[in-house]
DNA sequence: TTGTACGCGTTATCAT
DNA sequence: ATGATAACGCGTACAA
């Protein structure tokens, strides 16, 4: 019941070759047998294979995409980006969450080399050599999604998050808070980590406000437990907090919940900023205040970047995308106050 | 830079049969030629190309995912379970939103099945006469994840949504509540529209309380801004209102934030109960007691199926898993007080 | 304008 | 135990 380019030219009285022409529309055939061959294409319900076509063209029209997990919700915002692009270039995404595990990464790496993916779109994690050597041995054209390299010539797309984290800082400071704590993820982190700490200190600093081991409590990652565990810790080193900066929004709705529980009321006792602008930021109560990343555009970017590599081999420039500030209902202004 | 089979063949003396059965374990090589086989692999870096295995093999390793809309969380959950398992057996996914748009989802049937996927996951969406056929034509085996369908033999896996209504609408009865409502997402919707409807129609009969048209708002979706605007309505034609059983936990998020705005306390002035147990459930403010669906696992159920179905070519039974009311802190008991 | 025949990288069949 | 070769479904150079 599943027919052939053979079956086609059969029953259609032509050559295999004449109807590979049709239907990829190469010049050579006249109105009429277009027409006849048109017409047993839809009689039989003909689609051609593409995974024959994908071993003749090497153009599998499918791209892979590694990224750490599933779970987090930046990730599916990335994803949602990413898609968009492709299934509009008549392309596929696989999705393989790597769990941040370097065997495993590796295994999915060879997956997609396997499945001869055209290109890859490496997500929120940092490239190590071993994935760099691979991917550049197997010549599979790569771009990197929220996270970058100095290291190796692979193109990326990422804010600035140094800059970011001291906007949010900064932000917090403009509207009058001077005793403010930082939840961060995990230091270790080289995509995420360090950077918005960095960006918060200098922030500090620039406004002389004072900086120290108080100030911080560095959970182990960037999910909505850490910052609900994060925040009691918080609070007991540092009571005198007015206004707290989250790594990650997923952190800030730790806070706020644990928030609730502890009975503190946000942003009356307690002012909130997050990082990324979840789509769900809107959500929570009270709606969060938070630094946007532009998460579905840049999936959309990386996109268009890996698309462009591999349509027209040449290599294309990194963007840095601008942040911005939303501003909900978690953080309080004391200035006019 | 890319190796084929026959440049280990070549380097290693060998015949591409040889190699063949050594990469894929069939009988019939000494272990010598083995080890040097294996050895000229891992110098070479070969890795074998699945697309000319799928031509051959008519599997492909790839099996093909229709959602109505990635944006949704519930779908995002199905597919976190489907991964897991896909992945475990050695095969990948390809995820495609149909906007529940009849022209685009025959528009990625066609794709996936040029792509040859071995076989379909078909998401929280009707299935259609056209989609069957097509399916049944083409001969991809198919299953259904949270739908069902009377009129063509497929199996399928979901709860029993009209029990898992008359369950949530149960509990907020039991905990003493008599002035009930409901914010239903679309009537039209064959899913999970009217079954969620009749289900609370049934609890409410059953336990002799009242039912009325100004018990229901009927929202156009299950998102959020379907429960951000159906509690005002719903206030304004039930006053007396003490509980609301919302058709989706994203309607319920909906219901709490805008029972925030107009200064409602949930549970104390309001109790909220939802449908699904999204992950992000147990983040909300306060914690949404709902009644769980248990979503991953029904994402791995359902992949199961489709893969027991690929591998024996046998035919599987549909399955009704159970539900159950997770109680966190969005519902106030009024029976002992 | 149209057809023949080879090749893409692999597996499977049949020899040897 | 090993090798030559057909086949999978398609695209394309070349021939007609």
């Amino acid at each position: 019941m599943s027919f052939t380019i053979k079956d086609v030219a059969k029953k259609a009285n032509v050559s295999i070759a004449t109807v590979s022409r049709i239907i990829n529309n190469k010049p050579g055939y006249s109105k009429e047998t277009e027409e006849k061959v048109l017409q047993v294409i839809e009689e039989l319900g003909y689609h051609p294979n593409s995974i024959a076509r994908g071993l003749i063209n090497k153009r599998t029209h499918t791209i892979g995409v590694l990224v750490p997990k599933l779970s987090s919700m930046i990730i599916t915002e990335f994803i949602r980006g990413i898609e968009d692009i492709t299934h509009h270039n008549g392309s596929s995404v696989i999705v393989c969450h790597t769990e941040s595990n370097g065997k495993k990464t590796m295994k999915y790496l060879q997956l997609l080399y396997e499945k001869q993916v055209d290109g890859i779109i490496f997500v929120s994690e940092e490239l190590k050599e071993e994935y760099y050597q691979f991917i550049n041995r197997m010549k599979i054209p790569i771009v990197l999604l929220s996270t970058e390299t100095y290291q190796f010539p692979v193109p990326y797309v990422k804010v600035n998050d140094q800059h970011a984290a001291f906007s949010a800082t900064e932000f917090l400071i403009k509207k009058g808070h001077r005793n403010i704590g930082m939840v961060s993820g995990n230091k270790e982190d080289m995509v995420a980590g360090q950077s918005r700490i960095n960006g918060f200190m200098q922030a500090m600093k620039h406004y002389q406000l004072p900086v120290s081991e108080k100030h911080f409590v560095s959970e182990s990652g960037f999910g909505f437990d850490d910052g609900r565990n994060g925040l009691p810790r918080l609070m007991k080193q540092y009571p005198d907090i007015t206004a707290v900066f989250a790594a990650s929004d997923e952190i800030a709705f730790g806070i706020l919940s644990s928030a609730y529980t502890m009975k503190i009321n946000v942003p009356e006792q307690l002012s909130v900023i997050g990082y990324d602008n979840l789509s769900i930021a809107e959500m929570s109560i009270p709606p969060l205040t938070t630094v946007a990343q532009p998460l579905v555009e840049m999936g959309e970017m990386a996109t268009k970047m890996i698309l462009e590599i591999i349509n027209t081999n040449q290599k294309v420039e990194s963007k840095i995308v601008a942040h911005r500030i939303v501003e909900r209902e978690s953080v309080r202004d004391l200035t006019n106050e």
